[in-house]
Formats: C-alpha cells, structure tokens, sequence
DNA sequence: TATATTACTGACCCAAGAGTAAGTTAATTG
DNA sequence: CAATTAACTTACTCTTGGGTCAGTAATATA
C-alpha cells in the first residue's frame, strides 16, 4: 500500500464524522449487538479513532440511541400519517402498513434494530426505556388504531386490544428476528415475500378450510 | 452468622453437584442471558467454587448444553409420542400442542431458554448449532407433520410447509420472548392465557368477521 | 510565515470475568 | 490412628473492551 506522500494523515471533518459514525454504528450493532459491538472496529470502520467518537458521542448507549434516533424513530411518524388519511377497507390497510412496516424496516438492515432489542434490553434497562418509549408504545398504538378503526366500521370482530395488536405482529417480528439468527431458524431469502404474504393471508382468512363461524368475545 | 463448631466449611457430595449446578445455571441463564451470566455466581448459587463447577463442567458452553439436554430436549420427545397416538380432528390436536408447549416450556422458566438462543446464537455459533439441532429441527418436523396431517385428512387448507410452521408458532414464540424481556413489551400477566387462547382462536378462525371463500394454493 | 485553535490520535487505565492449578481439607482405607 | 485419596477452595493469570487524556498535526487567522 502506498500513500500518496502530499496526502495528509488525516482530516478534519467535524460535520461529515457523526453521520459516518452513526452508519458504521448501526452497521456493527445490526452484525453483532450491542454488547459485542467494540466501539474501536465502529470507530475504525468510519475512518478515526475510538477517541474521535468520543468526541461526538459520550457513551456507547448515547451511540445507541442517536442510531435509533435517526433510522427508525422517523418512520413511525411516517406510518402514522400513512395511517390518519387512509380511507379503503381495514383489509387494505392492514395490508398496506404491513407491507410497508416490511418494505421499510423488515427487509432492510434495520430489523437487525428490532433483534438486537429484543436480545439486550434485559441487560441493558437504559436502553429499555427508551426504546419502549420512542418506538414500541408508538407503533402499539398504530396497530391498536387500526384494529380499532376495522371494529368500527363493522369489518373486523370484536377483540381485546392489548393482546391482539401483538398476536398480529408477532410473526413479522420473529421473521426479522429470524433474519438476524445467524444459522438459527434460517429461512430461504426467496421465501421472504411468501412468508409475509402468508402472514396478510393468515389473518384475514385463517388457517382451516372451511372457517367454523367466529364466536363473538 | 454463627457457624455451628462442628459443621465441616464443605462437604464431599460428589453426586449431588452436578444436578444443583445445572438448577443454578438454569436459574441464571433465564435470568441473565449467556453471556451475561457469571460462573462464579452460579457456583455460588449451588453453594460451591467456581473452581468446582469446573470439575463437573469443562466449559461454560458445555455448562449450558448440559442445561438444555436435562431440560428441553427430553419434551420434544414426549411431544413426538403424544402426536403419534393422537387419533381426534386437526383442531383438537393443534390445541392440545399448543396448550401442552405452553404448560411445559412457555409457561415456565425454560421459556427464558428460547429467548436466551434467539438473542444469543449470533455471538456462539457452537451453541447455535447445537440447539438447531437437538432442538428447532426436531420442533419444526413435528408442526410440520400435523399440519401435513391435517391436510391429508381435509381439514387443513394446502400450505407451504417451510413457511406455515413458523407462522404458526411465531406468536408463542414471541410470547415467551416479552415475557422475558423485563420492562419491554410487557403482557398483563393475568392475560397470557387469553393470549394463548387468542392465538388458538386466530389459527382455527381468521381476524375478520366473514371470512373470504380461502383460495386453495 | 508565525501563531492560535481544535479535530484527532493512540497509548494508557481499569474492571470484569473465563479459565487454571497449587494447595487445603473432608472422607476413606488399612 | 496414620496414610491416602479426591472433592473442593483460593488466589492467580490473561484477555477483552469501555472510557480517558496528554499530546500531535491539520487548519484558520493575522
């Protein structure tokens, strides 16, 4: 390797360094989780030192959250606009918010977020809150709405809305988990598309042949 | 704390060590997760050294394989047995497994087993391995062949048999995750049942109020 | 070109915890 | 009651990685 002898060593870059540390970060905590991740091969993969990142970011929490911050948080809002000018049937729009819930975080490197969440938030109980805030009270809500609005308009049966939110998400959330299992529960990437389609199909029509009719709650 | 004059500081129990190690190590890993779990403290939790554990234990992943050899894998078979001589309708049956899994895994503490793979097999390929295969493979095969018998039978709808299992369990699966990820996603504990029936009722019943004629695949 | 500023480096400290092995003590045996 | 065995302990080594800070070098300024 030769280096261009007029190159410096380096440069200063005060703006340009926390967007490349934030992508390297969330690049390492999708790989390896949050523990694992060592802020040096964060640091090194945005091209500075561990001390550099110091400089911007005053823990590796702090790093977390900002990573969050910037990726995920910004999409919920953008699912609940989706959700307040919708007018088509509840079927519609369940599948329209979870095909773009796929689209925009599923099948993206961001559900590595979701997995590493689920992994540490035992361990790490600053993490916990904040994440329980910024994303999953949010987004809980989202699901409820929509139940909601479907119950209203006569389409979907009565449920109990603080479990069935999570029975319904539940299998997206194990797929990008799944994901993200290195070897474990692998599923064929080519199936990605049946498995989510699969899921819209489960809910909507169930799994029996011919469907005993619904018992009311 | 007065020590009884005559009470040897440590008894020889050659045998009974390993079983109270592997109920140590249980209790912890639930509780901490893989790598977050100290030795010494489960040494200490069985009333040994972690010199001694040591002695029963050549490592800490064999510590944990242990763990899942003593606990888990016995179920599966008793799961396979239950299966094979079941004669009633699909419906039946995908209760009886359901509610049987939840009374024994999910239910209990070895529920934090399943949570502990799936937020730890990244960082310990070994261990990954070893639970795909003492484990999720044997699992997968036995939702797997009472979905394909209750296709056979006419009662279950024509499915993907490399998808529709892990639909099927996703939500008790992720069940057993939030019950032990403290603080996130919490559950009323008072409705896990209702979500186990929920989940059932689901599976059989679809979402919507008049479910649409099911195009077979 | 000289000086000041500050973005950045890299060597360091320190705590934590897996694994080890020399030594200690309970039990067993003749 | 020795002498022997082996179950158990204690104190140690070694590695890893978060966080720090004194110093260095790129840039701005005069």
């Amino acid at each position: 390797m030769m280096s261009c002898p007029f190159k410096p060593r380096w440069e200063r870059r005060k703006d340009a360094r926390p967007k490349e540390l934030l992508a390297a970060a969330l690049d390492h905590f999708v790989e390896r989780g949050f523990a694992a991740t060592r802020l040096d091969d964060v640091a090194r993969a945005a091209g500075v030192s561990k001390g550099t990142l110091y400089l911007y970011f005053s823990s590796k929490e702090e790093l977390f959250k900002a990573v969050v911050r910037e990726s995920v948080v910004p999409m919920i809002g953008e699912a609940e606009g989706l959700m307040g000018q919708f007018t088509g049937t509840s079927e519609e729009l369940l599948r329209l918010l979870m095909t773009t819930w796929w689209d925009r975080i599923g099948n993206t490197k961001l559900s590595g977020l979701t997995k590493l969440m689920i992994a540490e938030a035992g361990n790490f109980p600053d993490l916990a809150r904040f994440y329980q805030e910024e994303v999953i009270d949010r987004g809980d809500k989202l699901v409820a709405s929509m139940l909601e609005r479907g119950m209203a308009r006569g389409e979907i049966r009565q449920l109990d809305l603080e479990i069935a939110p999570r029975i319904l998400i539940a299998p997206i959330i194990m797929m990008m988990v799944w994901k993200h299992s290195q070897g474990v529960c692998q599923i064929d990437p080519n199936k990605l598309d049946a498995y989510l389609e699969q899921c819209i199909e489960m809910a909507t029509h169930g799994l029996f042949v011919k469907p005993t009719p619904t018992p009311t709650a």
